[in-house]
DNA sequence: GTGCCCCCGCCAGTTACGTCA
DNA sequence: GATGACGTAACTGGCGGGGGC
């Protein structure tokens, strides 16, 4: 992976004129979420004052499926943490759902740390896989994928809408509360902010798109505008009308540009004068 | 103050599985 | 039922930062 400090310098902060762009540009990310913020396009390198995960103002239009088929704040708080999430369900669509919650062993144990968590959780897949070798009579330990009901992806949203990563406790607790191991969370968080983050290139690269469109009508008719002028001056009444030309000196020592050959001025003071000798 | 090591969190990229047309 | 597309849970390897020594 190519190293976050190797950006071209190239950044998005294109600003077109106003009228292009009716969204006021947000304030740069968070450190931490800008050097998350680097596009992945080889076009984009450097940060992107566009792209915000926590406030991502053209990114409204998207929504997960769980999210666009539940209604989290309906569903939020309405979980009781001692209780199965089977129950909490409110459709027997959900409740089917629930057959194949993931979260087989929701031990939470102290963990700190990823590595560590990681070979907990390889050990938890092991020993289940050999439990299911047991029961399945020799099936391959493979990983396990197991959907989220529509009640934990519709917290998990909520959540997220508040604070795009979670603290170790508040991993914690969501975790208890929902049922599903810390390393869960973390993947589930970690996979949602990459599906924000493409989400948010592909606005602004429409965007983006949308300025250059703009910028090459604006030069074509910029360049169309030179050709007039030059068609213009080359046609005698260009001539006819013009004042002689004007032989512009400017002061070596003030830098002043005068106006010193129209007859009717007088040349400069500083223009009579003797040129100032350049000090050794 | 500096360098080294370890831990941790995050990310990009990838894999593998579940669902659906 | 087979199949391909798609969404996404889970994994992997790397990087930067923080803390201890």
């Amino acid at each position: 992976m190519a190293k976050k400090d190797d950006c071209l310098g190239l950044s998005l902060s294109l600003r077109c004129p106003e009228n292009l762009n009716p969204d006021p540009l947000p304030p740069p990310p968070p450190k931490r979420l800008a050097a998350a913020a680097h596009f992945p396009l080889s076009l984009f390198r450097s940060p992107s004052p566009f792209m915000q995960l926590q406030k991502i103002s053209r990114t409204d239009a998207f929504q997960t499926a769980a999210a666009r088929q539940a209604e989290p704040r309906t569903f939020l708080g309405g979980i009781d943490i001692n209780r199965t999430l089977t129950v909490v369900g409110c459709d027997g669509e959900d409740e089917d759902e629930e057959g194949m919650v993931t979260s087989p062993n929701s031990t939470v144990s102290s963990i700190s740390g990823k590595r560590r968590e990681r070979e907990e959780n390889d050990g938890e897949r092991a020993a289940s896989s050999s439990m299911e070798i047991e029961e399945d009579g020799g099936d391959a330990a493979s990983r396990k994928k197991l959907r989220l009901s529509k009640v934990q992806a519709a917290v998990l949203e909520e959540t997220f809408k508040e604070h795009s990563t979670l603290n170790p406790k508040q991993k914690m607790d969501l975790a208890k509360k929902l049922n599903l191991r810390p390393r869960q969370l973390e993947v589930w968080f970690q996979n949602r902010r990459a599906r924000t983050k493409l989400k948010q290139t592909e606005v602004d690269c429409e965007y983006l798109s949308r300025c250059c469109e703009n910028l090459t009508e604006e030069n074509r008719r910029l360049q169309k505008e030179v050709r007039d002028l030059r068609a213009l001056k080359l046609s005698p009444q260009f001539y006819s009308n013009m004042t002689p030309p004007t032989t512009l000196t400017m002061c070596p020592r003030c830098e002043h540009v005068a106006c010193a050959a129209t007859p009717s001025r007088q040349p400069p003071t500083w223009a009579a004068a003797k040129p100032v000798e350049p000090k050794s």
